[in-house]
DNA sequence: ATGACGGTAGCATACCGA
């Protein structure tokens, strides 16, 4: 069972990237974030031509989730449970592959910044925090639910210092304060497992790099893109992969592709 | 504290992102 994670920055400004990508893959199941368009302007027959079905919970303009499979799914939740949301971050499906029942999600974690004309605001990290709760709570009762659950997406959280080119001048970061960093370690408490860090326990493994100042030909990243899996699924984690080539292509998102393969 | 880029909305420039 192959699952992939892109944050894709706008489906609709990279779908031949992402039909390509596709193509030469073949993941059975590929989770996108920032989608940046409402149902209605999602490339559905495009998507649907290349042998992938798609879920959707569209945004205009910002977020918006969506999973492609090439197995039937239904939709088990739009937003997380008891969290009201007005963006579109969290979309959870039912697939059946090869006769198990797999439960997955895509996430786009919030940002947790304060805007750039408001730096004293602290209301989107709390949001950010709020979000994350929530998530957590639910993560721990999907386990009771099924044995093979994944939650992929987009954390915006820098887990530790080797997760980042420069830890120092991400200190006080919404993406690097120790309190989402303990959140994502008590979603491992949980039983659930960084497939990227359990294979690999050295590498950087970045999967963004910012648009600006030459960051991906200096390898100025981060590693903010997860694939977290269940513990009888990551009993059966095969591989994970970061497709930095992707990166590199005209036009392409500021994030990459994170793969992970399982038996 | 701000901007570098890039996307979207909508038509000039503001907002958002990590």
């Amino acid at each position: 069972m192959k699952i992939a994670t892109l944050n894709i920055n706008s489906v609709n400004a990279r779908l031949p990237n992402l039909l390509e990508w596709l193509k030469v893959n073949q993941p059975d199941v590929m989770l996108l974030q920032e989608i940046k368009c409402e149902f209605n302007n999602f490339p559905l027959f495009e998507i649907q031509m290349s042998g992938y079905d798609a879920k959707i919970l569209g945004q205009k303009s910002y977020n918006g989730v969506a999973v492609l499979s090439k197995n039937k799914m239904t939709v088990r939740c739009e937003n997380l449970p008891n969290f009201a949301d007005e963006n579109a971050r969290y979309l959870e499906v039912e697939i059946k592959i090869n006769g198990e029942k797999y439960i997955i999600a895509s996430l786009y974690l919030p940002n947790g910044n304060p805007p750039y004309n408001n730096p004293h605001d602290q209301s989107k990290f709390k949001y950010k925090l709020d979000w994350t709760e929530a998530l957590l709570k639910h993560a721990e009762e999907l386990l009771i639910e099924n044995k093979n659950v994944i939650l992929g997406g987009d954390f915006n959280i820098i887990m530790t210092a080797k997760d980042v080119y420069n830890p120092e001048l991400f200190i006080g970061n919404a993406l690097y304060r120790p309190e989402v960093q303990n959140q994502l370690r008590r979603l491992t408490n949980l039983g659930y497992a960084d497939c990227y860090r359990t294979l690999f326990a050295e590498d950087s493994g970045y999967t963004f790099w910012d648009y600006t100042g030459g960051a991906f030909i200096n390898d100025l990243g981060m590693r903010i893109d997860y694939i977290f899996a269940s513990p009888h699924l990551t009993d059966c984690l095969q591989k994970c992969i970061i497709d930095r080539q992707f990166r590199s292509k005209e036009k392409s998102s500021d994030h990459t592709i994170l793969l992970s393969e399982f038996y």
